[in-house]
DNA sequence: TTTAAGTTCGTGTGCGTACACAAAGCATCT
DNA sequence: AGATGCTTTGTGTACGCACACGAACTTAAA
């Protein structure tokens, strides 16, 4: 193991001239940085990161902003909680991370949330950037401040963030589209079923919905493709007739995408009979989704690695923030494919994701 | 951030104490041991890693002994990469990794390999035990000089390996079995092709068979399984010929399973004519079968990371060695899905893998 | 009471790096 | 020559922990 002191001696200096040449602190004649330089790549030196992050004792303030989770909606659950693992680990390198929630139906919740966070004065943010009118007051604010930021899960172009850590909505709808095509046969129809109004046009969903068509149009696949849309989930007597009715009438439906992560409560409500030799391919291993999916109910489900998500958006902020590293501007999670067969290793991946270093 | 130093003052006593009832070296009074105990966990105190693996100067020497790969068989790749990705980053700990290549169809080199290996006289072995006989004597020989190892991608049992890091090879063909039953119609027949004869009744590549028609007799289906083998692909027009006969004979034939990494290797022998309207599932993501995936020869690969898992291999026994940290005795890598609409992501989030800390 | 042996604890140093501060070198000008 | 200002380089300390060494204290035997 080659020390900073190892290239000091060699090169007839000492550790700091070392030091200011490895970071570009400047003050160094141009005859010594050469030969450092050159003494640095001969040995092959590299720093000790964990040297490096001791004797970095800046202190750090990260701070996220993102949807609280409840029993009824329990999505942001898992980003959380890789947010929190990554938490634990990089507050060894004295980095503090506060966590500030709101509701992802609420805007004002929003705001008000955002407001309680730059208080903190953190050091930098990483936010879900849910509603568009009141994402541009926010950002605006930390520009204001010069506080970097990136985005996690939901993208919004044209801002300055670092990056944007999520999946691929569009890809993910016609990764959908070419599962269902398999399963199907010729001459089967389809039917999307979307369990709230868009409200906004680019949001994931209508996004996997776009992704989903077009898989359809790319491939010259004529299938004819059925939409039905609920406004919520509130009435759910009502939407189960109607889905019923739906799938009655219209028998050659033989494949249902839910481009939400609600795919178990929709496939709940459609009567045993008619589920029989459906195929159901819906988004994300929430804890129903995935017992839906070992019953049989859905038969494939996308999930986007949301812990992983979450774990990500953590430690790159932290690798911009300390090492200066600046990662693309698009961090794409992979579109991971569980079905009744794979979905035990996926979950047991996911509690074992900590045995790196 | 709650260091030693905190504890020590709140408990009246000096660092070194604190340090011994934390590592249980002994040497500390009941009572004090106690009262710093439960200081320890009022404060929620946690080990500083960075700081400690600088203090701890302990050298490590780690070796690994695994196949080599080349153009024609690049599956050893893979893991080794992740070997060299982690040895680099392991290296920050003063941990030196040397990396020992044996031939996988030649035994004796296997054991010639071992004989380098052992004469570094490493602190801990990561292996693929290939071969059953020549295992049994390298691993006496590892038992007797009491150093740790651990199985990489092959599984041996009746061994006190630390754990096996690698795939459920039964799982995998069940998995497989599911794919091509959600393609296929009620009648349609399945054709499993084996590249080479099983040496040995317990490797991977059998307990994928094996998964693969239990699949069918758990779920009570009676799709007819045809099975073709051949010793390896040398003779590659008769391969050619023996398979398209067989596929013009038996028309019913709808699903192909390669039940090694080889997929890419059949496809290419297969009849256009012959093989549109064939589903194909292979194992691994070799170049070769991600570019036959890519041109619709191949419809499921699935992977088993293999670059992951040997990243992990060589984490795991350095959590062992220095942090004492016994892992589970299997650690299964998830049973990937990779299909032409998400195979571009899952290349991706290979190259980005090291965005973790 | 003294001595020895055992027990319990505190101190100090080093791991490799970052950075502030001080020191030295050098040229210019009075 | 001496003073001044600038550039270039060296030194020291801290980060949090591990561990060797030795000091203080206890107990028991002489």
């Amino acid at each position: 193991m080659i020390t900073i002191k190892d290239i000091a001696k060699e090169a007839n200096v000492s550790a700091g001239t070392v030091d200011r040449v490895l970071h570009k602190r400047g003050g160094v004649s141009p005859k010594t940085e050469e030969k450092i330089k050159k003494i640095l790549k001969q040995k092959k030196f590299k720093i000790n990161q964990i040297a490096s992050s001791l004797a970095m004792k800046k202190h750090l303030n990260l701070s996220t902003l993102i949807p609280f989770f409840d029993e009824d909606n329990l999505f942001w659950k898992s980003p959380f909680s890789g947010i929190q693992k990554a938490s634990e680990q990089v507050s060894a390198y004295g980095v503090e991370t506060n966590n500030f929630f709101f509701d992802q139906f609420d805007p004002k919740s929003y705001i008000e949330a955002y407001e309680k966070l730059i208080k903190t004065k953190p050091d930098a943010v990483v936010m879900a950037p849910l509603f568009i009118k009141e994402t541009v007051q926010i950002i605006s604010s930390l520009n204001e401040k010069e506080t970097p930021f990136l985005f996690l899960n939901v993208n919004q172009q044209g801002y300055n963030n670092l990056c944007y850590i999520g999946q691929k909505s569009f890809e993910g709808g016609a990764l959908a589209g070419q599962l269902i095509d398999l399963c199907i046969q010729a001459g089967d129809e389809i039917l999307i079923v979307q369990t709230r109004k868009n409200l906004e046009n680019y949001s994931s969903i209508s996004q996997r919905v776009k992704g989903f068509i077009n898989f359809f149009e790319k491939n010259n696949l004529n299938t004819s493709v059925h939409q039905v849309q609920f406004e919520g989930l509130t009435n759910l007597k009502k939407t189960a007739e109607t889905i019923n009715e739906l799938l009655k009438k219209n028998q050659k439906i033989k494949g249902i995408v839910i481009p939400s992560s609600r795919a178990s409560n929709i496939v709940e409500l459609i009567n045993p009979s008619l589920i029989e030799g459906l195929k159901v391919v819906g988004y994300d291993t929430t804890p129903k989704n995935v017992s839906a999916l070992k019953k049989g109910q859905i038969t494939f489900l996308i999930s986007q690695k949301s812990f992983n998500q979450g774990y990500k958006s953590i430690t790159t902020m932290v690798n911009y923030l300390i090492h200066k590293e600046v990662p693309e501007a698009e961090l794409p999670t992979p579109l991971e494919i569980v079905t009744r067969e794979n979905v035990e290793f996926i979950e047991y991946d996911k509690r074992r994701y900590n045995s790196e270093l």
